[in-house]
DNA sequence: CTATAATTTCAGTAATTCCTGAAAATTCAA
DNA sequence: TTGAATTTTCAGGAATTACTGAAATTATAG
């Protein structure tokens, strides 16, 4: 382990930060070579090419394209081209707000989305016994949880970044707005949950019954 | 590849659900023996004990005692008796946003800890070459994304759920309430970012300097 | 204590995932 | 077109991770 992977002219600080991204790769779904590459174009913030990388991490040409390929479906590099050279280039979004949402995205995609359609299906078959009547009402649990997250998140995603880090430097403090008198709320139309948007079901914790057109696909 | 694995007891409603999340255990970074454990206690909705958990799932004994084991360690199982049954039995936090909270709690301290935690590091260090202070320009852009979206995550965690929920609702329309005139956000004392509770630190993006006792562990 | 039930550890093997080099496919300048 | 440059595919071996059964450890009823 660790194969003392010998990285050609690096800094010593280029490669502590390439070196994590390769171990951590593991727990986040991707694998060493992977992290690595996306590390490199990320600190030299310049866009490479992919003999420029294999050199780089001493990795071979098709591990490199293998990599790209699945950074790309990430959406964590883009592909360019420089002027008078016909090699393809590559370099992450120059925002990280624009890395951030991608990487969020496509986590849900990938990770989530699967799990909301299998247990749709789920809650469309009739429960014969009474085991299934309450394997089903844990699924719907579930599923209200997550509906509801996903399509939180769907929501907030399109705020540019500014609204964004106001929002989340305001933290917890968010809550005083839920609490002033009803007022204001009014004025922004709170008076029932979300109206338009096809988007959050009702949670069934919180045990407030959604209109029925927000009721979705699932029959309750 | 998919070993016909023989569930014995188990409805095909409960089947598919197990399946399911065996084949997505893999993606969510924990095996597909932990992720059929799981799903077998989540949808069972009853304490079981380890040989219990082995015969549904054809799983050898010591395979349950290691999958439960990793499943204590998320907080996702908790270990509970029965009278006068001498065996340990398991079972989820029956609210489904314990368990929501547990998780992301979890994957934060696994995933994205030990990110900070180098880059803090790293941006300790003196640049000596141009290179080295473009590399850690940029590890800063991400430690200060990723510490504001921790800390956030740190803060709105303490709300109920009823309150999370209520949020979530209003999805973006939370922006609007940034929006209205100062009077309001001045009263819930927003005039400057987060003052107390030691947590987010400026946004690069955003362009508003933090105060000193807010710039926190790394210097700028 | 002792005996037995219950759980954990761990070495060995099975299964999966990763990585490479060689060959195939694609692209584009001339 | 042609052919050199570039990228992709993929079979096979390397590395890693998962799983099992047997042995060791721990817990507790008697």
């Amino acid at each position: 382990m660790l194969p003392v992977t010998i990285m050609t002219n690096l800094s010593p600080l280029a490669q502590k930060f390439i070196l994590h991204f390769g171990e951590m790769g593991s727990r986040w779904g991707i694998n060493r070579t992977v992290g690595q590459i996306y590390a490199l174009l990320y600190v030299l913030a310049k866009p490479l090419n992919a003999d420029e990388i294999a050199e780089h991490l001493s990795f071979s040409r098709s591990n490199v394209s293998m990599g790209l390929k699945e950074l790309q479906s990430w959406r964590l590099v883009k592909l360019l081209h420089q002027p008078g050279d016909r090699r393809e280039y590559f370099e992450p979004p120059k925002d990280i707000w624009d890395i951030f949402k991608a990487l969020l995205e496509e986590r849900r995609r990938r990770e989530v989305e699967p799990t909301l359609s299998m247990l749709r299906d789920a809650l469309l078959e009739s429960p014969t016994t009474e085991a299934d009547r309450v394997a089903q009402q844990r699924m719907r649990e579930m599923y209200d949880l997550i509906e509801l997250s996903s399509s939180w998140f769907d929501d907030v995603q399109h705020l540019s970044p500014e609204t964004l880090a106001s929002l989340m430097k305001m933290g917890s403090k968010v809550k005083k707005l839920l609490d002033v008198g009803g007022s204001v709320r009014e004025k922004l139309g709170f008076s029932r949950p979300r109206p338009g948007a096809g988007a959050a079901k009702a949670v069934t914790a919180a045990g407030d019954e959604a209109s029925p057109e927000a009721a979705g696909k699932v029959p309750r």
